[in-house]
DNA sequence: TCGTTAATGATAGTATTACTATTAATTTCA
DNA sequence: TGAAATTAATAGTAATACTATCATTAACGA
C-alpha cells in the first residue's frame, strides 16, 4: 500500500516535471492546458474525439460541442490542431519513458535492462493506468493509428527547432544508451532503436487492418516476439 | 542498345499488365488516368505538385490551374486527393516489384536473392530510370514523406476490402517467400518484410528532418548497410 | 469587500476546401 | 459527316479553419 502510494506520488510529481519541461522547451501550446480545468476538458475530450472520428474529420468546432465550450476557448489553448496532436504525443513519450524507467531501475543484467525496455515499448497497453485526465489506453490506439502525422507535415524542421519532438528524441535516446551498454561497438543504436518503436506500432496496425502484411500466432505477443529476437541478434558482438 | 530496347519493351508491357490489374481489382479511380493525356497531366502533375505542397496543402484546384484544365475535369478521374495518393503508390509499389524481379531474376544463390531484394527496398531512387510520364525520383520522395497518409484513415477496412492495398502485399509476399527460402522455419517473414520496407523510408525520412533519431555514416549507405544486418542476422537459423 | 485583471462564453464573420451541377465547346471515330 | 464521348467554363454549396468582438464570470490582491 505505501509503495503504491509512493509511487503514484512518484508518477504525479514526475507527470508535473513533464510537463513544465514541455511549456519552457515548446512553443507546443498558447496556455498550458493543464493549468485549468477548460484545458483539461480540451485535452481528454480530444483524445476521445479523435479516437472515435480519425483525425483528418476531428475537429475544434465538434471538440467544443463535445465539451460545452466554444470553438474559440479551444484556440487560446492550441494554435490548430495539429499542435494538439503533437502535445498528446509529447504526452504518450513522456509517460512511456517514466515506464521504462520504473521497467529498468533495478534492473542490473544490461541484456535485461535493454529487454525490459523493448518490453515496454512493444507490448501493447491494455489496463489502464491513468493516473490523471488522460486516459493512456485510447491515447495509445491513437499513437498507433495517427501519430505518424504528427512529424509527417511540411513543416517539420521548424517545428523540430522549436523542440516539438524533444520528448521523443530523448526517450529514444535513453533506450539507445542501453543498446551502447551491451555492446559499444554497435553503430546504429538510434536506428534500431526507432525501427523497433515505429515497427511495433505498424505491426500492430497491420494485425488489425492489414493482417497480411505481418504474422500473428495465437499463443504468443508475436510482435513482442519478433522485436525481441530482433534486437537480440542484431545488437549481438 | 538491343537489350535496353527489349528492357523497355519488357517494361512498357509490365506497366500495362499492372494498370490493368489495378483497374480490374480496384475501384481507386473513375477513369483510367493513363487512357488520356488529361489523366496522364493529372498524374504527373499531381507528383510534382504534392512534392511542392506537401499532401494537406495540396488540393485538385491548385493542380487544376497547374495543368490548365478546370477542377472538375480532374473529379472525372479521381473521387478526391486521397484516391490519387493511393493510386501513385499503388504505382510506386509495381514499379518497385519489378525492379525487384529485375535485380533477382537471374541469382540462384537464395541468400543472395534476398540481399539483392533488400537492396531495392532499401535504396534510394537516384536516376531517373523513368520510362513514361512519371518521375520515378520525385514520386520515390512522395511515398517516403507522404505514403503513411495512404493507409492510416478511418476507411482502411473498406478500402482494403476493394483492393487498394492489394500491390502493396503482393510485393511484400513475393520478398516474403524469398525469406522463407532461405530459412523454411522463420516464423515472421511478412512481419520482418514490412519492418525493413516502412523502416528504411522511415529512417530516410529522419535522416533528412530528424537525424537524431537515426545513425549516418559519410562512408556508406548506413540505411542499406543497417537493415542487411538486421534481416542476415534476423533470419539466420 | 471592492475593483481590477484575467479567463471564458456567446455570437458573427471570412477565406479556403472539397466537392456537385450545368451548359458550352471540342474531339473522336463509326 | 454526324452522333457520342470528353473536356472546358462557370457557378454554387456545405464544411473547415480560423479571427474578431463584446458580454459575462471568476480570481485575487489592496
Amino acid at each position: 500500500m505505501i509503495v503504491l502510494l509512493l509511487i503514484s506520488q512518484v508518477i504525479q510529481l514526475n507527470m508535473i516535471d513533464l510537463n513544465i519541461k514541455i511549456d519552457v522547451k515548446t512553443a507546443l501550446f498558447l496556455k498550458n492546458p493543464n493549468s485549468s480545468d477548460l484545458g483539461k476538458r480540451i485535452i481528454s475530450g480530444s483524445i476521445y474525439l479523435i479516437d472515435e472520428l480519425g483525425f483528418e474529420k476531428f475537429t475544434f468546432r465538434k471538440l467544443s460541442k463535445k465539451i460545452n465550450s466554444p470553438e474559440s476557448s479551444i484556440y487560446r489553448y492550441f494554435e490548430n490542431k495539429h499542435n494538439l496532436l503533437v502535445y498528446l504525443t509529447n504526452w504518450y513519450w513522456s509517460w512511456v519513458e517514466y515506464k521504462i524507467v520504473l521497467a529498468t531501475i533495478n534492473v542490473n543484467n544490461i541484456e535485461e535492462k535493454l529487454n525490459k525496455a523493448i518490453d515496454v515499448l512493444t507490448m501493447p497497453v491494455f489496463e489502464d493506468e491513468s493516473i490523471s485526465f488522460v486516459n493512456e489506453i485510447i491515447l495509445n490506439r491513437i499513437i498507433i493509428e495517427e501519430s505518424v502525422k504528427a512529424f509527417h507535415t511540411k513543416e517539420i524542421d521548424e517545428e523540430n527547432k522549436k523542440g516539438y519532438f524533444s520528448t521523443y528524441k530523448k526517450m529514444v535516446n535513453r533506450v539507445a544508451t542501453m543498446v551502447l551498454d551491451v555492446n559499444p561497438d554497435f553503430r546504429y543504436p538510434h536506428m534500431l532503436i526507432t525501427t523497433v518503436i515505429e515497427g511495433a506500432h505498424q505491426q500492430r496496425y497491420f494485425s488489425k487492418h492489414l493482417p497480411r502484411l505481418t504474422n500473428l500466432y495465437k499463443e504468443e505477443d508475436s510482435i513482442v516476439e519478433f522485436y525481441k529476437r530482433l534486437v537480440n541478434s542484431t545488437v549481438k558482438k
